[in-house]
DNA sequence: TTGAAAGCGCTAACAG
DNA sequence: CTGTTAGCGCTTTCAA
């Protein structure tokens, strides 16, 4: 037996495919005789529309691609998995892509919504995956978007359009080092994420600002520029060891360098937090177990994935969104990587 | 400017849809002249095939959905990167149905290659996402699929059509617990992943082959039923800990239970591997990082992924698939986590 | 409330 | 090599 159609089904019962189709996608325009009749038919046979048909003739997908540099971070790994839960409860299927970081690759997920494969976007990074070509062309359109967790470094008129996701990371930063400053610390070197990525910036700024409340010169040369990767925190943390004023502590843009940065300071010798305090952001779950447990500032991983969710929900169908920006909460969590600055030689 | 589609193009060149069409997907089959003027075109037009009208036409959606229990799992999340990024090679693209282990949510995404959304599944879980009614049916037909990591427990006549990549989890589990014995252990506990899982079952005929070999008698008190997460490990440890005749040693069936394991030891002012010894299997990133780093059975998620997409090519092209099982190498990766058994009291 | 018929955008016979 | 034409399976006017 070949798959079963829309036309089979109503042929066997003696009737239209309108009116299949409406038992089934609109079972109130339809007599309540009939939408039984259809129902228990289509149940009975096991039919399954083919929502390619659907998809073809109504221009909508329920599909949302999600554009990722990394699905297996272990952070956004738990905001993904909020987020297709959520999708899938509103209807929606989330095609992923992992870009890897790469230009093209972004390029052709962000194609997927032109191509009719997807109806939207959910971002987690600061590039439209568009060409500027495209981008500056006339008839340029932006499909429903939102950004998540990091928002956009491009034309400020697009990225007014596009809701964010997102702690505050000012606030997070501020917070990150305000703690560390309470703890006596004053040389406090900083490990980034990417360079052009917005929320290091923002995180930085944080940083500064908790600096200068403080009354503390800010050092340009504090700042390790590098990858929210736990690689990347091995290797800037060797560099930091290197460095002549050593610093007492590490604010850690994200818990997997901080990962890398305490490896890295046991592997030489020297004690967290005795010797070197170390702070992360992020709060995944390998947080709280590691030696020593690690002080953070906890992303709410769920909310954000829901509520990047709703926002497309409310874009995709054009209802007016309230707050163009969603900030969620952030939590510092003050565990044993942490501790008071070693007394001055 | 509303979106432009096949018709508008060909109409604006003079010619044909269907030599459009032609042009762009199957230009061998074109005067160079054509393919050139029509491929210049669509270039200049931004023009992009709506894949929904394709779709529909060839019944080929180029989708692959990818049913998993948990994609947070770090191990998992790595198999997932190699298979996205595999399949996007081959003009793939990937739907994540992330099930949570709900049975509910495996037949809602088992239902999407019947409604056309995707060609076909690969699974991460020894389920199939049917319900028994619809293959016990006469006309039941086996999607395009292919197993991953965990085989399915079933009628045989399914799960030999379905191909299966993964390690050999015998031979993990019995190269585990002779690491252990080799060490002196004999009083070895065992944390597993479900008990219905195919993968602990066979992990555990391992240890139990091991065991058979050094002439440990096997005794059934020692195998803890757990899950494959963190907390599992932890919850577990705390049994162990208040056992009668406390193991020296505890196999892991994964990392994170390790991990879980190890935070509670330490918790409880156990040293590892001193008092007890721990080891993992995946390998994880965060393996190598964690205090002490952790010995384990690593498995090659990059590999795993690729040959789960190499694999599901054959079965959706119907080429002869050569080996029904594809059986990778694991790896015993020795680190600090295990050591020699504690003198007997 | 139901049915007939058009058509979403594309591909693939088939003819020329 | 190119054009004409007929659908793929569904939804949605429109008319009855």
């Amino acid at each position: 037996m070949s798959e079963l159609g829309i036309k089979e089904l109503a042929e066997s019962l003696g009737i239209s495919v309108s009116s299949v189709s409406r038992a089934l996608s609109n079972p109130e325009r339809v007599s309540a005789k009939m939408r039984e009749r259809v129902q228990a038919a289509a149940e009975a046979a096991g039919y399954r529309p083919n929502k390619l048909g659907a998809s073809l003739r109504t221009s909508k997908t329920n599909n949302i691609i999600a554009i990722i540099p990394d699905i297996s971070d272990t952070f956004i790994a738990g905001v993904i998995r909020s987020l297709e839960r959520t999708a899938t409860e509103h209807g929606y299927s989330v095609l992923f892509g992992d870009t890897h970081g790469s230009r093209e690759r972004e390029l052709i997920y962000g194609d997927m919504v032109k191509t009719r494969q997807a109806d939207g976007i959910i971002l987690f990074s600061h590039r439209l995956p568009f060409t500027d070509r495209e981008i500056a062309s006339e008839k340029f359109k932006l499909p429903p978007m939102v950004n998540s967790c990091e928002s956009l470094c491009c034309d400020p008129d697009l990225s007014s359009d596009i809701p964010l996701v997102s702690i505050d990371n000012v606030a997070a930063g501020k917070e990150a080092t305000e703690h560390l400053i309470g703890l006596g610390h004053t040389n406090i070197a900083v490990i980034t994420g990417d360079r052009e990525s917005p929320s290091v910036g923002q995180r930085l700024k944080g940083y500064q600002a908790a600096l200068a409340d403080a009354g503390i010169p800010f050092q340009e040369k504090l700042i390790y520029y590098g990858s929210y990767t736990l690689e990347a925190g091995r290797r800037i943390t060797k560099e930091i060891l290197q460095a002549k004023d050593r610093p007492t502590a590490i604010f850690c843009m994200c818990d997997e360098i901080a990962f890398g940065s305490m490896s890295t300071l046991k592997d030489n010798g020297f004690q967290v937090p005795e010797d070197i305090s170390i702070i992360g952001v992020d709060g995944i779950r390998f947080a709280e177990y590691f030696s020593p447990s690690l002080t953070t500032i906890a992303q709410p991983e769920a909310d954000i994935g829901r509520l990047c969710v709703e926002a497309f929900l409310d874009v995709v169908n054009q209802r007016p969104v309230e707050e163009k920006s969603i900030v969620l909460p952030h939590q510092l969590i003050v565990r044993n990587s942490t501790g008071p600055a070693p007394e001055r030689r």
